[in-house]
DNA sequence: CGGCCTTTTTGACTCGGATCAATTTTTGTA
DNA sequence: TACAAAAATTGATCCGAGTCAAAAAGGCCG
């Protein structure tokens, strides 16, 4: 599997404004006033766009800046020592990359453009230093981390007892609120993931997912024609999501004895 | 399924040396110097130990302080909404709690003493304040988060493609390094928690946690009896619970056609 | 020490999703 | 626009772990 190796060679660079970004009320300057903004402002960079497919940075680079997702969406890929890969994580527009290399000092993954997609890098030692006049920065940013924690226990939740159609109906209203969150319709939207790593990330085959998808089609939950998403029933979905293994409708007859504590 | 409310009503406070503790080259104050190292020991409370089964919080609780294990072990634990509970994390002498409650100021979870356990407590306001002036200390409370995100990565992959034989492996493996860490014998041990629990927290049912233990003793893996437990075979373990569907020995035939790429 | 309750083990059965295989559709590129 | 390669879908089969059920072992308290 050719992972692309990291094309952009910091050519490039330009002052980015933050105060003129429309993501900066989600992103990690979100509670600073004018002055602190320009501080912040001063330590960031915006790297020229990554093509689709390109890597952002490898397994195993060293670890110096974090990132903030600019416009489009990148996927996080981790290879173990057999060569399998496992995606980790999506990160779409006003979402920090790379706070999970802070402790190693190193990449634990690819990070890897979905489609055209730019990024502001955001030296860490600045980034800490700021922290250490700015109580709102430092907030935000252990905020942010505790955040990702909380994210990944979901993630645990969906992965050790969500049965497939509750996964990737998790998965759907996950990405419909997070592109609310930026500005775009939750219920319309593009995938800028392939089912493949959809599957790899929510531990499913990608024929379950094709064939989960076929059944949503048919259950009226959802409208998709290749990566062209309609979400029909939102709350349905949202209930299919968030129960587990005790949904409504039909299929899955259950002996009605089992009345838990 | 009865969880006690949180026992303690702030009785008895103690004033804490971190100078004494055994555990501080583990803890947060890892990288103090002895200054810094009074200041940080000015802001923590013990609390009064607490018994097998009580709560230090409970979920929903609002958040105001981390904790550090002194001695003893809890459990995480999570209720959905349909009273399912999921068991999220372990917590050993050293380890901190409550990082992951910092961004919603709720404790996500119950956390609950797995035998009689003591804690520190240390109110985050207080330890925001001195991480602005003591750098070290702000690194180091960064590092604790992002680890902590680099473990979630680790229980994902374990979810989404161990296979059970691989997961207990992985359990055990990482158990014994983190009793090994702080002092203790690697390999023989006495598990803190219940095997519901590990079945819980590893996705796997009761029952089948029960049967690979069964055979990693006919394997001379591991001897265990009750919640006494013997490693006997670490580097094979370890093989296991890295390994991904490819171990060495018997049982599991294979078409040898499938050759990754 | 004995009895009760909880935890753990063992057995039998079932079924859901992985896997393999083949076809269809989409995408990228000349 | 057309071709090749990649992605997605559809079908058929098989096996492993969940589930139910029951017995055995362990722990706790009077």
């Amino acid at each position: 599997m050719p992972i692309p190796s990291t094309g952009s060679k910091y050519t490039r660079f330009h002052r980015t404004r933050c105060q003129t970004c429309s993501l900066s009320a989600l992103c990690l300057p979100l509670a600073l006033g004018a002055q602190d903004m320009d501080q912040f402002n001063a330590i960031i960079r915006r790297r020229a766009p990554l093509k689709k497919g390109e890597a952002l940075f490898c397994q195993g680079n060293s670890f110096s800046s974090v990132f903030a997702v600019r416009s489009g969406s990148l996927k996080q890929v981790t290879l173990d020592q057999n060569g399998e890969e496992q995606v980790t994580h999506f990160y779409l527009p006003s979402e920090l990359i790379g706070l999970d290399s802070i402790s190693e000092q190193i990449h634990p993954g690819y990070v890897i453009a979905l489609e055209r997609t730019s990024v502001c890098e955001i030296p860490f030692n600045h980034l800490d230093s700021l922290a250490e006049h700015i109580p709102q920065l430092r907030l935000q940013l252990f905020r942010s981390m505790s955040k990702e924690m909380g994210d990944d226990r979901r993630m645990m939740r969906l992965l050790s007892r969500k049965v497939p159609d509750e996964r990737l109906a998790s998965f759907f209203i996950n990405l419909a609120m997070r592109f609310q969150r930026c500005g775009y319709s939750p219920c319309s939207f593009r995938l800028p993931m392939a089912r493949n790593d959809i599957g790899n990330y929510l531990g499913l085959a990608v024929e379950t997912i094709s064939r989960i998808l076929g059944r949503f089609q048919q259950q009226q939950l959802m409208a998709i024609q290749g990566r062209e998403v309609h979400i029909l029933d939102f709350e349905a979905l949202n209930i299919l999501a968030e129960t587990q293994g005790c949904q409504l409708d039909q299929a899955r007859t259950r002996t009605s004895s089992d009345a838990s504590a």
